[in-house]
Parts: C-alpha cells; sequence; structure tokens
RNA sequence: GGCGCGGUACCCAAGUGGUAAGGGAGAGGUCUGCAAAACCUUUAUGCGUCGGUUCGAUCCCGACCCGCGCCUCCA
C-alpha cells in the first residue's frame, strides 16, 4: 500500500508517488509574512507537516519547498506607513513564523524559498510567455498574462470562464487590460515607489508569478505535489498553471491537494466577528501548543474542522491521556514474559495507523487506531497481563504514532515561556491571561521547595497542612500526583 | 446566479449497502490519608426531513430544509 490522496485537479483519489529515482517533489505555497499568522494558516501548515512526516516514515525521499511571499500589496503599503524598507518589515513576521511552526512541531521544508530572492526567475519567466504570445504589456507598463490564449485554464477550480460574469468586478486601476480577468505578472510602480528595475521596466512582480518561478526552480518543470489552502484553487493555483504550462508546455504539478478552512466557534474566522486568533493569542490566553496541533489534526484536512476553546481543552486532556500512558509503559514494573493478545493487539494497531494515514490521510482513523490501543494495554496492565515484553512493541508504535503527530514529547512549557517572553517585549503582556501569568510566577525551585514542605507534613501525617499547600500549588495551577516513587507536579 | 462540501449521541467526530470507530464531558464503581492518574460500567433500535431503489440504507437515487466554502485579498 502507498498513500493515496485526494488530486483536486482529478477529483479522484490518487496514489502519491514520486518519478522512479526522484524525490518526491512537493511545492506547498506558504505565508504572506506581513502580519502573525493565524490558527486558520496554520491548519494548513499543519496538514502538511503531517504529509511530510508520514512520507518520511515511509522513507519516500522529499525534496518539499515552500515560498515565503514577501512583496505584495499589503506589504508594500505597511512598510511605507511604518517608514521602513519591506525587507525590515517582512524580516520580523517571517521570524515570527517559522517561531510560531516550531512551536508546533512543525518541520521545515528542505527549501523556503523568499520572493524577493527570485525575481531574475520571474523575470525571465514573463519573458518567455510574452515570446510565446501568452502575455504583453499593458500601456501602463504592467504586464498581464492572456487567460484567452490557455485554453486549459479552469481545469483546476472547475471553472467555466465563459458563464462567468465579465466585467462585473473589473479592478478600475487596471483598465489597460485587455480582457478584465486577465492578471498582472508584472506591476509597473510609480516614482518613489519600492521596485526593481528589471528588463521589464521598473516594477515588482503581481503574485503568482513567484510560485511558478520558484517551484520551477527548485522542483523542475513538472513536479508531483502542489498543496494550499482551498482559497487559493481559484484566482491562485489555476493562475499557476497557466503561466506555467503556456512556458513549458508540461504538465505543471501532477496532483493538487487543498486544504479545507476551518471555522471558529462554528463561523468564517474574520477579525470583524471577533473569532480571529494568531498562534499567540492563543498561547497567551494558557493553551498549549500540543494541544492547538492536535485540535488541528483532529478533524481530516478535506473535512470542515470547527475549531473551539471547548475543543481545545478537550485536546488538552487527549494529550495528557497519551502523555500518561507513555509515562506508564516507561516506569515499567510489569510481570516477566509476553502477552501474546496484547502483541497482536499492538500490531494491529501499527497497522490499522498506517492504514489510516495511508487512506488520504485520515488523521481520525489514524488517532482512533492509537487511543484503542492505549484502552487495551491500560485495561491489561491493570489486570497485571501487559507483561515486561509487550512495552517495546508499544513504544515503538507510540512513536511511530509520535513521529508523524509531534505531541507526545512536552515542550509546552518553553513554548509558553517564549510567548511571554515576546508578550513582555512587545508589551503585549496585556492579553495574558491572569491565570497564566500566575502560573508562569513560580520558579521551579519554589515549586521544588513547596513539595519538600509538603512531604514533610505528610511524613508528619499533617494532612491539613499538606493539603493546603497542594490546594496553594493548585491555584497558581501546578498539579502534585502522588506516586509509590516520589511526587510528580505538572502545569495544567 | 454558477461550482462544491456537510448535516451521525451532551459536545467534537470517523465510517460502511448487512445493522453505529475514537476523543471529550456526565453518572456509578475500583484504587488512594485526601487527591491525581489509570481502569471498569454506563449515555444513538439511531445517523437533517420526506419519498424511491434493494431481501436489507445512515451509507445509492430524487426532492426539500438547514449550515458552510469558493466565484474578490485570504491558509
Amino acid at each position: 500500500m502507498a498513500l493515496r490522496l485526494y488530486n483536486t485537479l482529478s477529483g479522484q483519489v490518487e496514489e502519491v508517488a514520486p518519478q522512479p529515482g526522484r524525490p518526491l517533489g512537493i511545492y506547498a505555497c506558504g505565508p504572506t509574512v506581513y502580519d502573525y499568522g493565524h490558527i486558520g494558516n496554520f491548519r494548513t501548515f499543519v496538514h502538511v507537516d503531517i504529509l511530510r512526516r508520514f512520507l518520511e516514515q515511509q522513507e519516500m525521499p522529499l525534496r518539499h519547498v515552500m515560498n515565503i511571499t514577501d512583496v505584495d500589496d499589503k506589504i508594500m503599503r505597511n512598510a511605507a506607513a511604518a517608514g521602513k524598507p519591506i525587507g525590515d518589515y517582512t524580516a520580523k513576521y517571517e521570524q515570527a513564523f517559522l517561531e510560531d511552526l516550531d512551536a508546533l512541531g512543525v518541520e521545515q521544508p528542505e527549501y523556503l524559498a523568499r520572493a524577493t530572492e527570485h525575481i531574475p526567475q520571474m523575470v525571465s519567466l514573463i519573458e518567455k510567455l510574452v515570446e510565446r504570445g501568452c502575455a504583453y504589456r499593458g500601456e501602463n507598463g504592467s504586464y498581464y498574462f492572456r487567460i484567452a490564449s490557455f485554453p486549459g485554464y479552469g481545469k483546476l477550480s472547475k471553472k467555466d470562464l465563459a458563464g462567468m460574469e465579465d466585467g462585473a468586478r473589473v479592478d478600475v486601476d487596471e483598465y489597460d487590460k485587455d480582457s478584465a480577468r486577465d492578471f498582472a505578472l508584472w506591476k509597473a510602480t510609480k516614482p518613489g515607489e519600492f521596485h526593481w528595475d528589471t528588463t521589464l521596466g521598473a516594477g515588482r512582480p503581481g503574485w503568482h508569478i513567484e510560485c511558478s518561478a520558484m517551484a520551477t526552480e527548485y522542483l523542475g518543470d513538472s513536479f508531483d505535489l502542489h498543496i494550499g489552502g482551498e482559497d487559493l484553487m481559484f484566482p491562485h493555483h489555476e493562475n499557476e498553471i497557466a503561466q506555467s504550462e503556456s512556458a513549458t508546455g508540461k504538465t505543471f504539478a501532477r496532483h493538487w491537494m487543498h486544504v479545507r478552512f476551518l471555522l471558529v466557534e462554528g463561523k468564517k474566522m474574520s477579525k470583524s466577528l471577533g473569532n480571529f486568533y494568531t498562534l499567540r493569542d492563543l498561547l497567551l490566553r494558557g493553551y498549549k501548543a500540543s494541544a492547538i496541533r492536535f485540535l488541528l489534526t483532529s478533524v481530516p484536512y478535506r473535512n470542515q474542522l470547527n475549531f473551539t476553546f471547548d475543543g481545545l481543552v478537550e485536546s488538552t486532556h487527549a494529550v495528557e491521556r497519551l502523555r500518561s500512558f507513555a509515562d506508564r509503559l516507561r516506569k515499567g514494573g510489569f510481570p516477566a514474559g509476553m502477552n501474546p493478545t496484547l502483541l497482536a493487539a499492538t500490531k494491529h494497531a501499527d497497522a490499522a495507523f498506517t492504514a489510516g494515514l495511508e487512506d488520504d490521510l485520515n488523521t481520525a482513523e489514524a488517532r482512533a487506531a492509537i487511543f484503542d490501543l492505549v484502552r487495551l494495554a491500560n485495561s491489561s496492565a491493570d489486570r497485571g497481563e501487559l507483561q515486561t515484553e509487550n512495552v517495546a512493541p508499544i513504544l515503538e508504535v507510540l512513536a511511530k504514532f509520535d513521529a508523524v503527530f509531534a505531541v507526545l514529547e512536552d515542550r509546552d512549557d518553553a513554548v509558553t515561556r517564549l510567548a511571554l517572553q515576546w508578550a513582555e517585549r512587545e508589551g503585549r503582556m496585556g492579553e495574558a491571561s491572569p491565570d497564566l501569568v500566575a502560573r508562569y510566577s513560580l520558579t521551579e525551585e519554589r515549586i521544588d521547595q513547596m513539595i519538600a514542605d509538603r512531604n514533610a507534613a505528610r511524613k508528619a501525617r499533617d494532612f491539613a497542612r499538606a493539603d493546603a499547600i497542594r490546594q496553594e500549588l493548585a491555584t497558581k495551577g501546578i498539579l502534585l500526583e502522588d506516586s509509590p516513587d516520589g511526587v510528580r507536579w505538572r502545569r495544567k
């Protein structure tokens, strides 16, 4: 078996496989770095990460490219308003984006491609399109792609151009296009505006051209898989296809994967509805990075995910359950031998996990397989039927799960601490929940001291004092767990 | 208006032409100085509504109702 994914282009679930002897070429549309990333962005990037990690687990060599759009209208406008060169403006948000990916356990692709570092490639692609008669120069010096020259236009998004109202939404600034649907490849700039001086004249690239130029640069004229959010299907990806295939005469991406938008509290996320959240917003509210990642994977990428605060709490508990289970196994203390029934169940969970992901990245199925195993192994252990030789195979399955889902290792404290430091630097501590601030006001030394005091009280059978200390810690978000081999603490 | 997706228990949610995964939450129990964690039991004769096809439909077909997305910058 191999990975099968829904291909937007064909409308079918198809096997994804590289060309013989080559790595699988993946181009995933990245962010426009004009602001902090929001959870909608990260739903896409986390699912790309799930895909990436799963393919690595299947030992498929990858060549994965993600673009960083570091020049566009919003960036130009915001940078100008801040009186900064665009590079200074975008550097901050690019850095923040990469930190956010790291916070969510998202692996870096093989190549990060910045638009501003690939201007020559874009210019030569546009020149090629002009030579081939697919692009033209408008009166104001901008270049446009002539959609009428590409018969396949609309094949990805299944749009019939003839049926679309032409002219209903013409941008008044772009009066010099031959057809309203034609899109800008190169935007001529007015004197004083940020620009590149090129053989096309002074200007800057249109949005779509960067992906065509950079995908081709790193992956060749044809490659295996192109990924993005569902909104990018039209017009962005459609335009990429038109440009690239017109220039090369070859199929651009063979397989297209689109991640569906999420809803927040049942509504499309938008600033006006007040349900717009960046990753940092959530961290400052006290939610853990692992819970956010886990929630984002709870619904397969092609289904709409309703992101809610209740869901975040549920995911927190679900992750805790998995971590507790892993701790229990590592702690040991099981009878010698091997329970063959449990071993069989372990193998079954392993197979079901992989089968779920192979089936169009069904993360819900894959997760269910692991939770089945957790329940079975826990109940076996309670009955004394989990034996020492069962431990390693189960831990292997857990490791396999975590190589894809990446929530078991607890990096949450470190991530939250970084978010608090960022808020401090940016003067945004007011956005941090008081509860969270209290929770992180205790140093580990102080916590250890209080636990030692409580242990002394317990030894003296002064349970009232012991409970008072537990209670005090609890109000600051520190949970204590007594066990035969000592007291463990964790942050709520 | 055009194209597309979805409506499954208290909440989130997977799934299949043959009788409903998983997570969370609630209740009861085991364990514990008290807790926590963990485990057990329990919560859909039912899968938006109405028809149809079928031996049999939540799953196929049709109509309708509701929600959502894209068609314009957006992951």
